[in-house]
DNA sequence: TTATTGTGTGAGACCGGTCTCAATGGTAAT
DNA sequence: ATTACCATTGAGACCGGTCTCACACAATAA
């Protein structure tokens, strides 16, 4: 035996055929796991295929078929576990259905998402799962949506564009928080989030593109008139898209002359920042600060205290939503669902009575 | 103006072709951005294909082409936050040279492994980044290889398998971090791993087929030697594969007569893990155990006390991995190299004098 | 004027599969 | 024996690009 396969042009159905005596379409019969072939040549064929170690070439294969096995996936940022888990679930769901995922990242910046949906598109996924960044701008979900491609939304609903779409309760869920504070006294509550805004100061709802941080909002400012809070005491703060953003954020809202008493966290990573800074200026959770989170990262619960959480059950979110992509890739047809998951509060150590009943 | 485009056959260079007037080969030159073409000619097919929004299909350009534009990456556990970083930035580096990442994840598991291969060269990628979960059974790395695709490994080395390789340096990292511990004064020293390995007790490194794995007990072993410490005081415990078997792992250990008075984590998931044991425990960190673990995860900065950690430059490394591939890709042909990143200690609180100087 | 060179374009093969359709041969029915 | 039917197999078109090669025509050289 000499030297084996000299350059890279992989062995092919018709050199399979050829080995095994048989005509291409007969070899691709039994390579493809199609049609119907005698027993006798199936065997031929399989050995002839063995020895030569053929392995399909699914490109070509895809091509005629029109499917290449795979779903498209564009995420806002996967260093956040909330999306980890939520690839985690969507790659489960789809490997166990035969399905293959390629994953890209927004960066949460919408030009990016453009690109990266017009290269899964040009890669001919069979379908998408997004998480739009913002809903100003969705001609390219449309154009997916009209090439007849199935695309389902994940984590952020899109109200005037009717697609299976797979979110999470915000506004119940933000609601609930707040009111954990307000129940606890507090009348003086920061929401920090991590929408893209000049400037940090948030004016109304006009300015929110994304839909679980605008549901999010309201959820928090319905908490705050039930609670009776004056407007200048709810404070939303919009812009902490990186960890050096919201230490600034954060640091300018504790140097106030009347600080915040709680501050909820629109995510996890944003909490952890927080956290440091708080830590940092020699501040107690929660005898100084209330804290809650969005996201029950893994962390917070090795903090001392450990931290309050509002529950994504981000894993279930990306399996439900490639579940409703997956029937539809199947030919399923009906009308676009819209599914909402409970999320629960685990209250752990960082909510506790104001210091300054104020 | 009717309903627009009523079934799914996308736009081809030859719809283009027609459209503009000219032949397909020509529309295709101005498409494809090659050869050579008029300017007239150019604008025209240009206006045609926005008029017709056409979408290269990328499927059928990787026929022709034999290239895909697609790098593979097989990698252990990305829910492992290291794996995340060395992920990103393999992602990030592929993406600003052009390519594109297809992601698959083993679970460690060699089989898992081996059809996570076999599925990325069926999408006839360029190139493969692997972290093989084991050395024994590395025929189809040889496969890849040997058919003349490009393939990198990343944290682990392949002894007996020559290709590109990026790793860090475990053995030394092991030892200083080990040497921070006997320098302390601890002679009863733990090292908790992952390995898959039917029961926890190690025996010998003939078990071991992970070379990180194996070099960071040599290391461990070799700290060991030189202070003095007797072979029962040096604890390897194998098999910390998920949160439960650590637990379970970590729960003996601090159950006997002689518990250690200091554990060392092979990485962050399973550092995580030992300090919530050690607090249900009631133990103090560092008074009653000191911790480091591998990875500079971002919970480890927020627990009191924070972690002593050992940094590995996730990031990096997949940046560096990527680059090498990349290199070979564009046709550059040289010895496989075999990268070894450094790692640095950063001390934190976790470490201190033992209490029982045993 | 004729030969030479070069530029832009078109025709058609090709990549490696799938799939339609016709041809073959054997068996059952008439 | 003839016809009908079924199970297998082979020939070749097709998917949507790339790429080779031949050719037409214009410009330049001899």
């Amino acid at each position: 035996m000499k030297s084996s396969n000299p350059k890279i042009r992989s062995v092919t159905v018709a050199d399979v055929a050829r080995a095994a005596g048989v005509s291409k379409a007969t070899a691709a019969r039994v390579l493809g796991n199609y049609g119907v072939v005698s027993e006798k040549i199936r065997s031929d064929v399989l050995a002839a295929a063995q020895q030569l170690d053929y392995r399909p070439n699914e490109l070509a294969r895809s091509m005629t078929t029109g499917r290449s096995g795979i779903i498209g996936v564009v995420v806002g940022d996967i260093e956040n576990s909330f999306f980890g888990f939520a690839v985690r679930g969507i790659s489960d769901t789809a490997r166990s259905a035969g399905f293959n995922v390629i994953l890209a990242n927004s960066s949460e910046q919408i030009e990016v998402e453009k690109a990266a949906v017009r290269v899964l598109i040009g890669k001919r996924v069979d379908g998408l799962i997004v998480t739009p960044s913002e809903s100003r701008d969705i001609s390219h979900l449309r154009d997916i949506h009209r090439s007849g491609r199935p695309l389902a939304l994940l984590d952020r609903a899109l109200p005037d564009f009717d697609v299976d779409t797979v979110t999470v309760d915000d506004r119940n869920a933000a609601r609930r928080a707040t009111e954990l504070l307000t129940a606890c006294g507090h009348r003086r509550i920061a929401y920090i989030t991590a929408v893209d805004f000049a400037g940090h100061e948030y004016k109304d709802l006009g300015q929110i593109y994304t839909s679980s941080v605008r549901e999010r909002i309201e959820g928090f400012m319905a908490a705050c008139d039930i609670a009776g809070m004056p407007p200048s005491n709810r404070l939303v703060m919009l812009g902490a898209k990186t960890p050096q953003e919201t230490c600034k954020i954060t640091d300018k809202l504790l140097s106030r002359p009347h600080p915040p008493t709680a501050i909820i966290a629109s995510d996890s990573v944003i909490a952890l920042e927080i956290f440091k800074v708080v830590r940092q200026r020699g501040l107690r959770i929660p005898e100084d600060l209330s804290l809650i989170t969005f996201h029950d990262a893994d962390w917070t619960t090795v903090t001392s205290p450990p931290i309050t959480v509002i529950d994504q059950p981000a894993y279930t979110l990306g399996k439900t939503v490639t579940e409703l992509l997956i029937r539809r890739l199947k030919g399923e047809a009906r009308p676009p669902e819209r599914i909402i998951v409970p999320t629960s509060i685990i209250e752990r150590g960082s909510v506790a009575p104001p210091a300054d009943q104020g």
